[in-house]
RNA sequence: GGCGGCGUGGCCGAGUGGUUCAGGCAGAGGUCUGCAAAACCUCUUACUCCGGUUCAAUUCCGGACGCCGCCUCCA
């Protein structure tokens, strides 16, 4: 990475060096005895009277003590928290190193053959994030994590300012489930990021309409395929709607785009990559050299360590189905078919998703994105389809988001610990679990629970209590994000944890420092910084999706819902809250206190403001709702 | 067997070759308040283990142990 001259971080060299010896000093005070042996050990500890210290506790720890001062004495010297502060891996030179955790492992930007940013390589003809002091030093671009290469690299789209994305959505033969939510959540974030940096998105998501599960399904209800899929449909839109996801530019469905599925079948028989037997046709893997390259796979090893039960019609044991055919009899009894060269039938699964990403974004498209098991075989499938067909690349970027596990096992319908979106909505709000999953990174697994998302939505109180306080004061800011995202020194940091690969659980981390500094400065009285601080507050929670209702609209659901568990009518309250403002104003204290005891009982707290008396749920979202339990 | 990932404080979860510091939740103390609540301040200093590299390793390298995923429909 290039930087303009006079914008390398500056460092005072003396300084650096005075504190580095300082530091050098401290360090030696606190040098941990690593290497001595048991005895000294031992020694060491009676020493200090620490002899009953726990067993196979790391000797280190007990050496802390005479280390750098502690937090205390540290905060004392330099109180305030410096928001504004860089992240230390946006630094120069800093961006080298860690390949241990594959989140952290990147192209070295700081040097070797240049690798501009795709901003800086664009030009001005983009909106820039800001000017020169926002970004400076830092990684200017987005990075994103590509699967094909297993690194995390700077984002340059096909077309300067245009970026197409294709993810992988749901087959509908059922309702959707917290692994579907992280799915969608997590590159919803990736669309917002990338509207608010400024980009033309065209976000695909497709819809899998016709499929064996959906068959066995409809067959099993006594139902038609097609109103199967429209039922679940309905649901899904619900769903996803609830998590706060941006509507796609296109959702199409399987079944609309079967012609383009036909042509491309066709152009892979015309290239010999394509065999039909009897109705069916099968890809040629043998005839596609880079089979394997997304998932790192030799066809060998595959075939090797192979649980697949094998055709005897496939000339190898790899090769997948791109139509199959449908009997007259099959037919009569309810499963879908379409005419084709081959006779009648459908699909296969691989083939849609190639047909039709190609079809609406062109080939090649930016970036690709689904669940990380759809990287073998479903994504490997489609790159084989696309490119044997074409002869050019599929995509540009692959990202795969890791799994949702539940005691640290996959959810999945085949464990049948699945817990359905639905399910959590109806006891909390499905935007406290959009802010739980995107509390983690969206490529490390994470364990579901619905204590977690109740601590989640905690959070999200907090977040709407700050934004109401504010609005009460006077510094009510816009709610949804501008695109793209205006140039605020504070949002810097936000600006920089999404970037790198969308880390999602620094931006929130940011998100949260900020409402603290908002909390400070209504705390303070200062308006004029409290209305900054909001639109700050706003657009980071936007970009993260979260945040986006109206404060006091958010809050009140909140009420009547805890009003709902409680059976309490909200006039009630009202009558309580007056009797004890009269009791208050005739200072009797006990009255005052009896009839707050009394709505504390029904789990009712009262809060006396400046502006008279509110209340609210005790524990808001404290009491886990009881488990909805493993669907079957 | 092949490929990939993970192991951080009471819990969840970022991050890092030395620096003042993730953040959330929970708990404790304080400020404020008639009393509270909320908010703010402070505290509860952690990186699985064993080696190696280094002046310095939770971070880099090697190994061990434990856990998970894909290779079969799966987000």
């Amino acid at each position: 990475m290039v930087l303009p001259a006079g914008l390398e971080p500056q460092q005072g060299g003396r300084d650096r060096d005075r504190r580095r010896r300082l530091r050098r000093a401290h360090r030696r005070r606190a040098r941990r005895p690593r290497h001595q042996g048991e005895a000294a050990l031992r020694a060491h500890r009676a020493g200090r009277g620490e002899e009953g210290l726990r067993e196979g506790t790391h000797p280190g720890r007990h050496h802390r003590r005479a280390g750098p001062p502690r937090r205390a004495e540290r905060v004392r010297r330099a109180p305030h928290r410096d928001l504004l502060r860089r992240p230390r891996q946006g630094r120069r030179g800093d961006l080298r190193g860690g390949a241990r955790h594959p989140r952290r492992r990147r192209l070295r930007l700081d040097h070797g053959p240049q690798l501009l940013p795709a901003e800086e390589a664009r030009g001005a003809e983009v909106p820039r994030h800001g000017d020169e002091d926002l970004l400076r030093g830092d990684a200017v671009a987005l990075s994103l994590h590509n699967t094909l290469s297993g690194r995390i690299e700077p984002f340059e789209p096909l077309e300067p300012g245009k970026v197409g994305v294709y993810v992988c959505g749901v087959t509908v033969y059922d309702r959707c489930h917290v692994g579907h939510a992280r799915v969608f959540v997590a590159f919803d974030v990736l669309h917002r990021w990338l509207r608010a940096r400024g980009y033309q998105v065209t976000f695909v998501r497709n819809i899998t309409d016709v499929d064996d599960r959906m068959i066995e399904r409809a067959r099993a209800e006594g139902v038609s395929v097609a109103a199967l899929a429209e039922r679940n449909i309905a649901e899904f839109r619900r769903d996803v709607a609830a998590l706060g996801c941006l509507a796609p530019a296109r959702e199409p469905r399987a079944t609309e785009w079967i012609e383009a599925m036909i042509e491309l079948i066709r152009r892979l028989e015309d290239k010999r990559l394509a065999y039909a037997v009897g109705g069916d046709v099968y890809y040629a893997v043998r005839g596609f050299p880079d089979y394997g390259k997304l998932s790192k796979r030799r066809l060998e090893d595959m075939i090797a360590g192979a649980r697949v039960e094998v055709d005897e019609r496939k000339r190898d044991p790899m090769d997948f189905a791109l139509w199959k055919s449908v009997s007259a009899a099959s037919e009569a009894a309810g499963e879908p078919a379409w005419p084709s060269p081959w006779g009648r039938g459908r699909p296969g699964w691989h083939i849609e998703c190639s047909a039709m990403s190609t079809a609406l974004l062109g080939q090649p498209f930016d970036l690709h994105c689904g669940g990380e098991d759809l990287i073998f075989p479903h994504h490997e499938n489609e790159i084989a389809q696309s490119e044997g067909a074409a002869g050019k690349p599929f995509a540009r970027g692959f990202l795969h988001n890791s799994f949702v596990r539940i005691n640290e096992e996959k959810m999945s319908k085949s464990l049948g610990n699945v817990f359905a979106i639905r399910d959590i909505a109806e006891r909390l709000p499905a935007e406290a679990l959009r802010l739980f999953l995107i509390s983690t990174h969206y490529r490390s697994p994470m364990d579901f629970s619905l204590e977690a998302v109740a601590e989640s939505f905690r959070a999200l109180v907090r977040l709407y209590e700050t934004l109401a306080r504010a609005d009460a004061r006077g510094a009510r800011g816009p709610q949804a994000a501008p695109a793209p995202l205006p140039p605020t020194p504070r949002l810097e940091p936000l600006v920089a944890a999404l970037d790198d690969d969308l880390n999602t659980a620094r931006a929130v981390a940011v998100l949260f420092d900020l409402v603290r500094e908002l909390n400070r400065a209504l705390d303070a009285g200062d308006v004029a910084a409290a209305a900054a601080l909001r639109r700050d507050v706003s657009a980071a929670a936007a970009v993260l999706g979260v945040g986006e209702r109206r404060s006091e609209e958010f809050l009140d659901a909140e009420r009547r819902r805890a009003l709902a568990a409680a059976g309490l009518a909200a006039g009630e309250v009202a009558r309580c809250i007056a009797e004890r403002a009269a009791a208050r104003s005739a200072k009797d204290w006990k009255r005052a206190d009896e009839l707050r005891r009394g709505l504390a009982a029904a789990g009712i707290v009262l809060e006396d403001g400046a502006a008279g008396t509110t209340w609210r749920p005790a524990s808001w979202g404290a009491e886990a709702p009881a488990r909805p339990g493993p669907r079957a």
